[in-house]
RNA sequence: GCUCCAGUAGCUCAGUUGGAUAGAGCAUCUGCCUUCUAAGCAGACGGUCACAGGUUCGAGUCCUGUCUGGGGCGCCA
């Protein structure tokens, strides 16, 4: 069940009537009939409409409208609502009393929670914020989800629910290895101090991006950085907590900008990892991992590649390495099994949605999502430029996301401040306006 | 090729288990506020709900097909 605020209660209450009137009128045959009471479709017709008379014509062998009027008979609702009235098609028509409104609205109005209950049932619920990819700076990408996945959180949290704020930060993997390869090959002085500015940082991300895609050599080379990071090379890990740093202070900078909960915890890539082995070893207990040109993988049901054979989500890459899929896969099985979620909400971008589809599919056919947890993905529109692309910065990147609200913060100062100069003017003319009149009498 | 999402007024979108004459904001036009390049108020205009079938007392809503746009489709995240 929800919980009932007001107006719900007022729903409720007025159900409970309409329940009570069907029985007098026609019978016991009729206890527990919904009697499809809805908002008003139209202002005109009051505030709530019930629309039963017509759905029970055929069964009671009547017209709609004479069915109405013996309901509305037996229908005690004088303390909330003026008397009801029968229209159209066979319509009961409910206008609440203004003195029932106004004694709901002070009620509202003194309490602390504006009349909404607190849930009956309480949650362990877990809301997954952004995850920026720390080797880059954050996008433009990351300010939906940022600030849906927090106004839900609040939601959920006001309502009583346990919320566990988690950013699934991209903090391993290849952007790194292809980051770190470059580093080593292009800055290896940088490496030795420990010392990067983010915005370097920023600069060398495009330059790796740029040699990466170029230079097949270098691919290997990123490749292999990936392979001795996650085998816990001592000075590839030295190079990895200098950026995690950096970066985690650089997007709580960011968040605290955008008004952000304080309480959101980081849990990264890197928290997953030590889990990442047994995933795959419970998958191949249960039969479901496979071997396929060198990559283990989960074939799923429903997805068809090109030629409409059985799709695989890669639980681990031909060269042993663990990718996205490996790691959601993680933290679905640590959710349930060590947080004890009954609920994980996911709002991430609507592109997504294969993804979520197939890791949640593999996650019951392991046993991990059963009927007693809801694993539920939020698709998200994105955020598009004037040309209904994709917003990206003049050089064809995603824009940061500090520069847009950098951007949104002045432009938001400057219009305030000009309404407040129009403001001004405009008081200053009615002065002299009331003046001038009250001159002339 | 397969698959998911979307298509409602000029624009941006609501439309709650299928219910009344499909709504709002913006834009446009008209009028009002007896002095304001402001602001507001009132009204008008504006729809084959992408298209074609089907289900039924009733379809924007459910089913089937078609068209259009967008996303996704083996070792990125």
């Amino acid at each position: 069940m929800r919980n009932f605020g007001t107006m719900n209660a007022t729903i409720a209450q007025l159900k409970k009537r309409f329940e009570q009137a069907l029985v007098a009128a026609f019978g016991t045959d009729l206890a527990g009939t919904d009697p499809i009471l809805v908002p008003a479709s139209n202002p005109k017709f009051g505030d709530y409409q019930a629309n039963v008379a017509m759905s029970l014509a055929k069964r009671l062998g009547r017209a709609p409208r004479a069915i109405a009027e013996q309901i509305i008979q037996h229908l005690e609702v004088s303390d909330i609502c003026e008397p009801p009235t029968v229209a159209g098609a066979g319509f009961i028509n409910l206008a609440l009393k203004t003195q029932y409104l106004e004694t709901q609205l002070k009620a509202l109005q003194s309490d602390a929670r504006l009349g909404i209950a607190p849930t009956q049932n309480p949650q362990r619920v877990i809301v997954d914020y952004p995850s920026p990819n720390i080797a880059k700076e954050m996008h433009v990408g990351h300010l939906r989800p940022s600030v849906i996945g927090d106004a839900i959180a609040r939601v959920l949290e006001f309502l009583g629910h346990d919320v566990l704020r988690l950013s699934h930060i991209g903090d391993w993997g290849t952007p790194f290895g292809m980051l770190i390869a470059y580093v080593k090959e292009t800055y290896p002085e940088a490496l030795a101090s420990g010392e990067l500015a983010l915005g370097d940082l920023a600069t060398f991300y495009r330059a790796a991006k740029k040699r990466f895609d170029d230079d097949t050599t270098f691919q290997e080379a990123a490749r292999l950085a990936v392979v001795q990071l996650q085998a816990g090379d001592a000075e590839t890990l030295r190079a990895w907590k200098v950026v995690c740093n950096l970066s985690n202070r650089t997007n709580r900078q960011i968040f605290d900008l955008m008004g952000l909960s304080p309480h959101i915890q980081e849990r990264g890539e890197s928290f997953y990892n030590p889990h990442l082995a047994g995933v795959l070893e419970e998958l191949k207990r249960l039969g479901l991992l496979v071997e396929d040109a060198g990559a283990q993988c989960v074939f799923l049901e429903g997805f068809t590649n090109k030629e409409g054979k059985p799709l695989p989500l890669i639980v681990q890459k031909s060269d042993g390495g663990y990718n996205y899929a490996t790691t959601d896969l993680a933290a679905i099985r640590y959710r349930v099994a060590e947080d004890k979620v009954q609920r994980v909400i996911y709002p991430v971008g609507a592109e997504q949605t294969n993804h979520f589809a197939q890791i949640f599919q593999v996650g019951r056919r392991a046993g991990w999502i059963t009927d007693e947890v809801e694993f539920f993905y939020a698709p998200l529109g994105a955020i598009l430029g004037e040309d209904g692309k994709k917003l990206k910065s003049r050089s064809g990147d995603a824009v940061r996301l500090v520069d847009l609200l950098d951007e949104a913060i002045a432009r938001a100062r400057t219009d305030l401040e000009t309404r407040l100069v129009e403001e001004k003017t405009r008081r200053d003319r009615r002065v002299y306006c009331q003046c001038r009149k009250s001159r002339r009498h």
